[in-house]
DNA sequence: GTCAAATACTTGTCCTGTACAAAAATGAAA
DNA sequence: TTTCATTTTTGTACAGGACAAGTATTTGAC
């Protein structure tokens, strides 16, 4: 077990801090090394590993362009500079739509105050559906992309995720809960922790008066389908980011046999694209598709228990 | 590389599920393997681990027991039932406050509505300050210990902790955002990602008229030492829960060297209990300490700065 | 030349087994 | 009872091998 206590102030960082930084799996980091010949990080006096900052560092830039599709092997032989203009070229910068415009600034500018005010602007501006629909389906890939190039750093995605929750929550909770059927629960798979898709769906379904019961992330697949059953809910909602690890197809199939009959699977984000063979009571939707699956369900359903 | 699409169907869950879903890594679980014999996965065609859901049930029940303070070795032996029995008298049912009254039961009523109506009547009963030390204090423990005894699912957890944040965030909007120094940030270390203590921090700054920046779960140390800099805050506030797996000590050394000087850093939460030596910027408090802690932060101030 | 199938390469995760340091428990002495 | 030293328990690190899934490249038919 290394001694965690001695690697700040002197060499760098351990193994398992590295893990947590950057992403990486430990297995991954030394698998790296062996391959490629980096990151070769120093060691301490007990022969654990010992990252750089600078490392560590490189790691994270690989890793972003590894998300763009590069392989690995033609990244790790590169320079940091090499890397950065490789992530400028490879996410160019688009034109930013007028919805978005000053947003990027806002962040930059470390202003919070100045970025909460804008999107509380735009939802007044546009209404709650189209903020949803139109503004955020456009602004959350433009931040994300501004991050690839290095236009934003990691704390000021980090604000605006945070800002754009508290906005969406502060305006759902003005909305009168829905009673309608479906009963629908939101959640993610364990390993995914971003909340801003499940608001976004949670937001729609509102206004379509569905019933939404929001659990938060991260729930485990035995939890989700005992809660999907104590709750009577009629459709599970999972959202899955860009960046989720696990694999949705695996954990919709773990799902398909904890689930009781007739619960119903609707998936949706970033992470799904590209999925295939699912079971027959999961759904793979968009946002803009939300609206058409509630009806359809709502037309599937038995006039006698129909709304 | 196993096939994890063979795994829902029929046998059981792959390592990495198991990992994911009961937080104890891959290392560890085999480790148990061979040391206690338990769990005793079955293997796949290509001899990767296959966990049933008991074994997976059980791990989940073992880790909650060790959070209690027992030791693996003197629980992997026993049968689930007899870990059940254990859970239950190690957390006798404490007397529930009068504030509390009702909240168990609506959490395992299934009802996120009534959850919700509770919470808010509690907090216009009380007052956002009375509401955050006195119940939520009370409430937050009481919730963890009915799950440790099997009287709360993960997924009433879960609803609980989503709904309180949902309140939380409610009402910290409608608090125009102190402008006085002391300047804040609340974040958390990467593995960390509970956000209620952080909420509660931010409720009582917000009413100690503070400026406080939120910025979310689970930043890069070197992200929240660049974050503060530029952000130019006088105080970083990090949380720690009493599930943290890594060492809040080595967070804050690393900390330490990365953030620039005469930035404070203001540590709470159940995960910091046994801290020591920490560096002379760093502040040990509990939630009820926190008034003062920024009167005295504004008493060491010079005066032309003070506000 | 174009498309598709077969082949070769790349890459991530899993495996076994070992080692060792930190934490916890135990026992001895004050 | 407290304190200190010793033993046991436990978690995490290491090395290097294996292999399947995904990606690129070549080959071959049309």
């Amino acid at each position: 077990m290394m001694n965690e206590d001695s690697a700040p102030s002197d060499g760098g960082l351990p193994i398992a801090a590295v893990e947590r930084e950057t992403g990486i799996s430990k297995d991954l980091l030394r698998m790296w090394e062996r391959r490629y010949g980096f990151p070769q990080p120093a060691r301490d006096a007990a022969g654990d590993r010992l990252y750089s900052a600078a490392q560590v560092g490189k790691l994270k830039q690989v890793r972003r362009l590894m998300d763009l599709g590069f392989r690995p092997g033609k990244l790790v032989g590169q320079s940091m500079a090499q890397l950065e203009a490789l992530a400028q070229v490879h996410t160019p910068a688009r034109v930013v739509p007028d919805v978005c415009a000053g947003l990027i600034d806002a962040l930059s500018g470390h202003d919070a105050l100045a970025v909460r005010e804008l999107l509380r602007h735009r939802l007044f501006e546009l209404g709650l559906r189209r903020f949803v629909g139109d503004f955020l389906a456009v602004a959350n890939p433009l931040v994300g992309e501004a991050w690839m190039r290095g236009e934003l750093r990691v704390y000021e995605e980090h604000l605006y995720s945070e800002e754009v929750k508290r906005v969406l929550r502060e305006t759902l909770a003005g909305i009168p809960a829905g009673l309608q059927s479906p009963r629908v629960m939101l959640t993610t798979c364990p390993g995914e922790q971003h909340l801003i898709g499940l608001l976004m769906v949670e937001a729609l379904l509102r206004l379509a008066g569905c019933d939404a019961i929001a659990f938060g992330t991260q729930m485990p697949l035995t939890d989700i389908a005992s809660a999907a059953h104590k709750h009577r809910v009629d459709v599970v909602v999972l959202s899955f980011s860009a960046s989720y690890e696990a694999s949705p197809q695996t954990d919709v199939a773990v799902l398909d046999t904890l689930l009781p009959d007739g619960i119903e699977v609707w998936l949706g984000g970033a992470g799904c694209r590209g999925l295939k063979r699912l079971p027959a009571r999961a759904t793979l939707l968009t946002l803009d598709q939300l609206d058409a699956c509630v009806s359809g369900w709502r037309e599937r359903q038995p006039p006698a228990i129909a709304v």
